[in-house]
DNA sequence: TTGTACGCGTTATCAC
DNA sequence: GTGATAACGCGTACAA
């Protein structure tokens, strides 16, 4: 029923070992027999099978992708840069969702060793020793997305520069004339987007000789309902920031949220940035002042940097990208001077 | 380097046949030879290659999805509802962003076909003739999610029952006393969150004896952008409907952003009602009123299906079924009456 | 119950 | 240049 590079080589008349050269182009093959192997593949429409093939040169074309969460919508624009960059060269992405579990991180890493991954793009909370042992035992080709630890320059890494971009968008809510402000971070397990920032908003504050005020911080998860959440409990302490840093849009727009439900006007009576600048943020009401990350942009590289890894093999120089952040000045908060 | 059954069966003294018969339960064997191969397997780590064992078994334990656009939150979120159904049955997904693109659509199909993926879940506009074709040449399972066409009982299906919704959303909007409705809905080549949607809506106005008005209806893609300029075209025009009825949420927020920017403002001048419910219908403001479908269970169930359809494998009696809807009271709409 | 040997569909290594 | 044939790692008739 199903044609196989056998049924090709006695169509043709030839060794199956012809037929796969010439496919392969492996081996120079006369121009006749070149022919007569072609017409015979047409003919009979085959189509090499891919697991056959992955077996014997331990390749597969596929790119297995790690994403903690892919209903974040910051994490689905990512992919989709990532995946039109992968089918631009013939690739497809064997996309696994990890919770940002490690243990669930190490299942997947594993079942794609086994199904012969050319490369792997890891989007992860944090490098971690598990992340290290894994790739010093397979040897993959590997690139961690949104991420800048790259293990002593062990491994390819692309990311804006978290700690200045949270910087800056502290600085920028100083500059307004905010001194009392709070912030919705990430886990702080988290290095990049949850510590980096972090860091980056205290290191802003004390620049400026403002006070952080562990009252108006709290720790969420990027989602929306955990800004909802954090966010009643920060507003309804009996004395309120001007302003409050989010670590994310989405968790920007849950605390909006909560701020409408308690009675809170955005930003007249507390000014919210958010983070990341997805595609909703400029529809949103208030429009959100955000921070700009190129995120499709961040996928597309990531799997450029992945493809030429791959392609070099051995002695490849591995890097650390940084892409370019940017504020993006819209409604959600206020100018106080 | 890599362990394989060979291995195993020296270390335990046995044929390979004897590991792969305990390994897959497939034949009797006596409890202690059982013993000595699973001790050989936990000291070797010895876990089977997936691509050695999908070659001659033609099954591959992946399950390929056909999505249209990946960073659609109402599919983003079906597929998590997916993705965790066939994670508890140690399926993985092979996830393929199709922009609802026929050839696309078909060159994964294939794609899939040579992987012997196990099964497809399929997100399509519409079910079109190379679908049909495709399957009757490739009997792969298969259920077609967001779709209600099953082909005359040749598939399986899950859907909400788009008609309906939509009908039962125009009804409130009618019953809360507009008469002037505008609609801005998908790509009327949808049969079914395009077409029937758009049916259910003229539905409804002919019921109340009330006018559709072309210069109030607009086809756009779904996504936020088009909700935008659909919405401007709509909103400019010198007399406007006092409500409009959105085929997707995020046409509805790209619309209310429309509104906003002209200086109309929502509900007190117009009303819009959404679809979907995605998790930032409750944060935006106002409150999205929109009509909820169940969309991480609709993945959810979709998964069980096909999961049953490939136990089953032949006799399986194909079904279509219904999840229910419900509208969802928020800010967005006023009350005329 | 257990072992031998072949097949799955390719690519790669030899000879010729 | 071209053709046998041995891998690749596993499941399974068939024989024992």
């Amino acid at each position: 029923m199903k044609v196989t590079i056998k049924d090709v080589a006695e169509r043709a008349q030839v060794s199956v070992a012809t037929v796969s050269r010439v496919l392969n182009q492996s081996k120079p093959v006369s121009p006749e027999i070149q022919d007569k192997v072609m017409r015979a593949v047409n003919e009979l429409g085959f189509n090499p099978n891919p697991v056959a093939r992955s077996l014997v040169m331990k390749k597969s074309l596929l790119i297995g992708v790690l994403i903690p969460n892919i209903a974040n919508m910051f994490f689905s624009v990512l992919v989709r840069g990532l995946e039109e960059e992968c089918y631009k060269q013939q690739y497809t992405t064997l996309l696994c969702n990890t919770n940002g579990e490690i243990d669930k991180e190490l299942h997947y890493l594993n079942l794609m060793k086994d199904k012969y991954v050319d490369g792997v793009v890891i989007l992860t909370s944090s490098l971690k020793e598990e992340h290290i042992q894994f790739f010093e035992e397979n040897p993959i080709p590997v690139v961690f997305a949104s991420q800048s630890n790259n293990g002593g320059g062990m491994f390819d890494c692309i990311n804006i520069d978290d700690f200045q971009a949270a910087y800056d968008a502290t600085s920028f809510l100083i500059k307004w004339g905010h001194k009392k402000i709070g912030l919705l971070s990430g886990p702080l397990t988290d290095m990049e987007s949850g510590f980096s920032r972090y860091s980056g908003f205290r290191k802003a504050l004390e620049e400026h000789n403002l006070d952080f005020y562990e009252k108006w911080f709290s720790e969420g998860t990027y989602d929306i309902y955990s800004g909802f959440l954090r966010g009643k409990e920060i507003l309804s302490r009996k004395e309120r920031p001007t302003a409050i840093f989010c670590a994310s849009d989405t968790m920007a727009m849950g605390l909006i949220h909560a701020a409408d439900e308690i009675g809170i006007r955005v930003p007249d009576e507390i000014s919210v940035m958010g983070f990341d600048d997805i595609p909703m943020a400029e529809a949103f009401r208030p429009g959100l002042t955000t921070v700009r990350q190129p995120i499709f942009e961040l996928g597309a590289k990531a799997a450029k940097m992945l493809m030429e890894q791959i392609q070099k093999k051995s002695n490849h120089k591995k890097q650390l990208k940084i892409l370019p952040h940017e504020i993006v000045v819209r409604k959600s908060c206020l100018k106080l001077l």
